[in-house]
DNA sequence: GTGAAAGCGCTAACAA
DNA sequence: TTGTTAGCGCTTTCAC
């Protein structure tokens, strides 16, 4: 082994050229600059003999670019993002990027402390998930001409690229789905959040039962309390003191937590309680009962994030790309949203 | 905004002293090469002041390190991978490193893709899942003196670091509990392929049958089929066929096929059959009934490879830094792989 | 058609 | 104790 990497000064020694011819005919200019067919051939085929590599630092260094995206989101491990991320993944490699993961955990200086770091870095452009006080530092980079696109969420007072679901009609429909399948005290477990998604997903519901005169049964709990008990506590209590026949889960780890209490305290209910979650999972399917879900459009998601991203990347300051892109979320339906066909 | 990058050179020119004694007082060799208390006083204020960040780089350009250590797993998305990616990216960045994942779908040319175009960009290390068949590619890295550290299976025959975990004792001990639990017609699936983890499982599992006089049975399903039906249906007759009074399953998509098929076709199985998944997941926990599992320490796993990996970064060829690591795994008992109390 | 040379920002050997 | 300078590998302007 041990092949020394060989740089365009040794190709240009080798062939007896500058190293500008090479160049130039490496990065397919041989045209353009009038390179002679002999001279372009050659370099090509000996570059390719000795299997030449570019110095991508070198390159960078000199173009100011770097070839990375960096994809912040609030944790990777989640299933949606960690989806997304394989997605992603292979779409970039594809087109010559490399991808940088990170996870802010949704809050501001985290976020601020990794753009940072990658501003340092000059990393080409960033997808991110915004924590909610980062409106600021997103402004920033959209100010100085860095490719940004957001997704999930976004903030409308900032003019930025984005790329989300349809957050309310996904929740709305769903619930007119438990309306429709006679379901009355239909409760919605969500976090405290003014977040796009959130809020948007929160008047998916209460639109649906105004429309329906039915009572709306909203649980908000507090964000940062994943770890303690107190999520679990607030939803049992409320299960217990609302008699619900339905509830809906505005983010798939409320539905595991949710899950958890009912596995815990109210065991018979599984099988009586209607109930959807946002966001799917492999296990919802083969759950007892299979859980329904809305669901994202991952690949589609994935898709267009990178287009845009691309997009972005390839436009000058004085035409940029812009693109805010709504999907649709899908309602995948199992035996929890119906009545009596529990198993 | 816009606050333009400042250089070396800028903070050289505005205190009238060189590049040089710049460069050595932010590297902190101030003392070492004897700069003035007064003049490193100065510079440090100044480059705080204007909020000086070095250019990566130009700093990797030169010195041919680049902060970036790739961790290549089978799929990103997979959950175990993905927890244990958080873990690895906190540890990292933290450290001053940034993290590359990657997915090589256990395909040995996607892995030698990757590997390669990674070392076009000068990474400097490497976090490996091993496909099958690429010994020597992580030969030649390691002739090469580029750290690299394997994990979740490794090759007997090249001597690299390591960290795993005795996979034979944990699923030895897991089919002891199954078997004084007094299942007796034990069955294992596990996927077709020699690679150490999944050899280690089985042995792990015939070992525990042998001991206790009990009947094996081993289905092994082909690794490539993840997405067709077939290993549904391989798994459907198995169980129609064997009258097994509980099942191992050897890893975690393993598992997820399997409550599928036992959901489809042997609903009434679900609470009689004994199970034992290997790989935890957050809703074994809170299945019907909550599934025993085999727990890998994750946060061990990921503080041991970031371990290794940055002593190797600091090691001299000469010097070489090893590090085989075997960690134990844990079973967390719930009530799957206990007859008459499911719920 | 092709080449010389400057320069991206940094490090470090060598000079002074 | 500090400064000058070469050079990492590449791109690109300008000159011939």
């Amino acid at each position: 082994m041990k092949n020394k990497r060989h740089s365009i000064k040794d190709i240009a020694a080798a062939l007896n050229v500058s190293v500008t011819t090479v160049s130039f005919v490496l990065n397919g200019k041989a045209k353009e600059k009038r390179i002679s067919e002999e001279v372009t051939k050659k370099v090509l085929e000996y570059a390719k003999s000795i299997n030449y590599k570019p110095n991508q630092l070198a390159q960078s260094l000199r173009t100011g670019r770097s070839k990375i995206i960096v994809v912040m989101v609030e944790d990777i491990s989640n299933y949606f993002f960690s989806k997304l991320a394989r997605i992603i993944e292979d779409i970039a490699y594809d087109k010559g990027y490399k991808v940088l993961f990170c996870s802010n955990e949704n809050k501001d200086d985290r976020s601020r402390e990794l753009i940072n770091l990658f501003r340092e870095r000059q990393v080409d452009g960033y997808i991110i998930v915004p924590s909610p006080g980062i409106q600021e530092d997103i402004s920033d980079l959209v100010l100085d001409d860095i490719p940004v696109v957001l997704f999930d969420r976004y903030f409308p007072e900032i003019d930025t690229n984005y790329v989300i679901i349809d957050n309310s009609e996904a929740v709305h429909d769903a619930s007119q789905h438990l309306i429709d399948n006679s379901y009355k005290r239909i409760g919605f477990i969500t976090i405290a959040s003014n977040q796009t998604q959130m809020e948007a997903r929160q008047r998916g519901y209460r639109d649906a039962m105004k429309e329906n005169d039915l009572d709306e049964f909203v649980l908000e709990v507090p964000f940062y309390e994943k770890k303690t008990g107190i999520v679990k506590e607030l939803i049992a209590n409320y299960l217990a003191n609302n008699d619900l026949d339905a509830i809906f889960f505005a983010t798939n780890y409320l539905t595991q937590m949710g899950l958890e209490v009912i596995r815990e305290s109210f065991p018979e209910k599984i099988n009586e309680l209607g109930i959807i979650t946002f966001d799917d999972n492999d296990l919802f399917k083969i759950y007892f009962p299979p859980i329904t879900a809305v669901s994202q459009p991952l690949e589609e998601i994935g898709k267009e994030l990178m287009n845009t991203i691309l997009k972005m990347l390839k436009s000058t300051p004085e035409k940029p790309y812009r693109n805010q892109k709504i999907l649709p979320a899908s309602l995948i339906k199992r035996n929890s949203s119906f009545p009596n066909k529990k198993l």
